[in-house]
RNA sequence: GGUGAUGUAGCUCAGUCGGUUAGAGCGACGGAUUCAUAAUCCGUAGGUCGGUGGUUCAAGUCCACUCAUCACCA
């Protein structure tokens, strides 16, 4: 029986490029999408830029462009890097458009006429110099409980406390450095606490996962707090109806995008908004979000829907962050990897497609991109298993058998288990336990690899004899091809679209799963997909450092001049003596961060090092250096240090070892890096 | 600080209702093979299941405490 069912993920910020913990949940949703496709189901994909707000406005305005301009700049960006991950919405819109005006709308005047709308004064930290009340992000100052300078409105990142801006010791306005004063201003508030019986019978009623109606539980238990809707001109949004200089806060209008971009989509392609969005809509709906907005999604919303005359959500399916290397993405680090670089250095898409799905287990744990095990498991299950299945069988299809594959096949028990496993595949994508789907999916084709291995094709084919069972061997092996290829197409729709076209078969649905593929000509095999090249991986993390480290200005310009000298020729240095493997032994070589770096009175070419060596603790180290490199750029890198170096007391102190690098004729020195992954104290040999 | 989650092999992860000798993939090591853009197959090693204490005939699994990491606290 045909479901329908509209998904949505979370709409992105139109405030930054999407990066690769943002993927993951489109990932995940286009994933899902892609299979209920596959069922025959009527899936639609819906998603928009999230575009109102302050930080929108105060962004615009810093470029001397309008927000409509800076919006529509970062829609082009967005939707440009989404295809890039061959993300299938079948609408992708923004928050700012006239329907979803007019829906917010109606949705706060049904509140309003709910009596669910009150009216209070409160009062907030106003900028005097920009006229402009201030966000919680955009004040700075001393944190009330333990002083700690230069912390946000919001919370402490030193001792972890919370309150309110108002709170704050010394408060400055981020925006233009003036202090700012407290103004009384009307705000309205949606009131959360009238929904309470409604919200509790809800959370609990299996939309949500179960560790997040846990959660919702906690939020319970501590009270609902009403919920203010309103901020204040100036802001870029939606004015409320009845309120002049008063607009809807941004996350109001928000998951109104889910149905304003459903709304264009339905008009521009007939079908019945009522029919997906009414309180008796038989249409299931379905969002995909970070854990980080549970709130908005499991409390805010539904009620919005409920006491609008809407209907509610069936399911609400939050996911976990991302970490790269075991750690929070981090710009210094270079872990934080935008889409665009990912792309940018031709690294398919798919790859991050598998790896993801490979971790992702539809629960809200976090997930980690080891980026070392993101190539070992791409090039081994994707390349290694999968694509050799095609890769070792086809040939033989086309020198012996002129394309055509064989017109039946006796022995069909490996396929028979093949075609079993459809339905247990397809229960753990229903689940969004792609992980285990995978493992599945990856166990057969070990199997069909122990097959061709078994059946030694390459000796059959050298028997005239056995040409019959040589037709039969290949054309049992591409059939389970065409069925993991089947199996992944939720996760690799290119890959598997080249597939279809080297069978030369029409797109697969699940249901093919239980046909057998014989008696059809088959194109000439090219390959399908290559293997990660690490380097590609190290090229990547290095871009981000650079894109996103803002380097202090004399350092580029120095480093500048050095690349442009390395790019020539290196002269012959004759080699040195030969050593044996025990010399080269003595010689402790280690992974060091640096920690400190600064200029040395007195020397024309040192840098004064701090090192950090993890276990063998720190070392002071003085480094000829000062021609290429200015200490604030290498504060944090990695390095490799000799750590048995005699100490030796210099002028300015004791160098406690000796840091690395490479030079020639030409000016220009180049300290060494270790590859993604190196951790300080770590030996090199 | 409060609440919640996580911690299993070198890496990434499974582990059902407490039940035999704790599993997989990758990596490492040894062998086989040469169809396959070194891919594949067979085998071996590798674990005090974060720690301590408890419940039980029996604990990776349940309970208490504890350590570490992460998130949330509108």
């Amino acid at each position: 029986m045909s479901r329908q069912i509209l998904v949505t993920s979370a709409l992105p910020y139109a405030n930054g490029s999407i990066h690769l913990g943002h993927l993951v949940e489109y990932i995940q949703t286009d994933i899902w999408v892609r299979f209920q496709k596959m069922r025959g189901h009527d899936c639609r994909y819906i998603c928009a830029d999230d575009t109102h707000g302050t930080a929108i406005m105060l962004r615009a305005e810093k470029e001397g462009i309008t927000p409509e301009t800076l919006i529509g700049r970062v829609w082009d960006e967005h939707t440009r890097d989404f295809a890039g991950f061959h993300i299938g919405f079948d609408h992708y819109y923004s928050t700012h458009s006239e329907e979803n005006r007019q829906l917010a709308s109606t949705i706060y005047l049904r509140l309003k006429k709910a009596g669910l709308i009150e009216i209070k004064t409160i009062a907030q930290l106003f900028d005097p110099v920009k006229n402009l009340f201030l966000p919680d992000r955009f004040i700075k100052g001393e944190c009330p409980k333990c002083g700690a300078a230069e912390q946000y409105g919001d919370n402490c990142e030193v001792c972890g406390a919370t309150y309110s801006p108002t709170e704050l010791k010394n408060p400055v306005s981020a925006v233009s450095g003036a202090t700012p004063v407290h103004k009384d201003s009307e705000h309205y508030f949606f009131k959360l606490s009238d929904c309470e019986a409604f919200l509790r019978e809800w959370t609990t009623s299996g939309s949500l996962q179960e560790e997040a109606a846990n959660k919702m539980q906690e939020w319970f238990a501590s009270g609902l707090n009403n919920w203010d809707i309103s901020r204040d001109a100036p802001y870029f949004g939606f004015e409320i109806p009845g309120a002049p200089g008063k607009y809807f806060y941004v996350w109001l209008d928000a998951p109104v995008g889910y149905m304003a971009s459903f709304a264009k989509y339905a008009a521009d392609n007939g079908l019945d908004f009522d029919a997906w969005w009414g309180a008796d809509s038989k249409a299931e709906l379905v969002h995909f979000i970070g854990k980080d907005i549970l709130y908005f999604h499991a409390l805010f919303w539904p009620a919005m829907l409920k006491y609008s005359g809407h209907r509610l959500p069936t399911a609400i399916y939050a996911h976990g962050f991302l970490t790269v290397n075991g750690q929070k993405m981090s710009k210094s680090r270079g872990t934080f990897i935008t889409a665009e670089s990912y792309l940018d250095q031709k690294l398919n898409p798919e790859w991050l497609r598998y790896y993801y799905a490979a971790k992702l287990n539809g629960s809200m744990e976090d997930i980690d991109l080891n980026l070392d095990d993101f190539v070992a498991r791409v090039n081994s299950d994707l390349v290694g298993k999968f694509i050799n299945i095609a890769s070792r069988t086809a040939g033989f299809i086309h020198k012996n058998f002129e394309g055509k594959l064989a017109d039946g096949v006796e022995n069909i028990e490996l396929i028979g288990s093949f075609q079993t496993a459809a339905g247990s595949i397809a229960t753990h994508y229903e689940a969004r336990d792609y992980a285990k789907a995978l493992r599945e999916i990856m166990a057969l084709a070990d199997r069909a690899n122990q097959y061709v291995a078994d059946e030694k094709p390459w000796e059959l084919a050298k028997k005239p004899e056995a040409v019959y069972r040589l037709h039969e061997v290949c054309t049992v092996a591409l059939n389970c091809f065409r069925l993991l290829t089947l199996y992944l197409k939720p996760v690799l729709p290119k890959l598997a679209e080249q597939v279809e076209a080297f069978l030369d078969i029409p797109p697969l649905a699940w249901d093919d799963s239980q046909s057998l593929f014989i008696r059809r000509r088959i194109n000439a095999y090219s390959h399908l997909m290559t293997r990660i090249d690490p380097a590609t991986i190290a090229a990547m993390v290095d871009a981000n450092k650079q894109n996103l480290e803002p380097a202090p200005a004399p350092a580029p310009v120095r480093h500048a001049e050095a690349q442009a000298h390395a790019a020539q020729p290196v002269a012959a240095a004759p080699v040195s003596e030969t050593i044996n493997i025990d010399d080269f032994a003595r010689i402790d070589l280690r992974i060091a961060r640096i920690a400190e770096a600064s200029h040395v009175e007195g020397a024309d070419k040192l840098l004064r090092l701090t090192l950090d060596v993890g276990p063998l603790g720190t070392r002071q180290v003085f480094a000829g250096i000062k021609s290429a490199y200015a200490p604030e750029a290498l504060v944090g890198r990695l390095t490799v240090m000799v750590a048995n170096l005699a100490p030796r007391k210099m002028k300015f102190g004791m160098s406690e070892g000796m840091v690395l690098a490479a030079s020639g004729d030409a000016p220009g020195l180049f300290i060494l890096s270790p590859d993604s992954g190196a951790q300080p104290g770590m030996k090199v040999k």
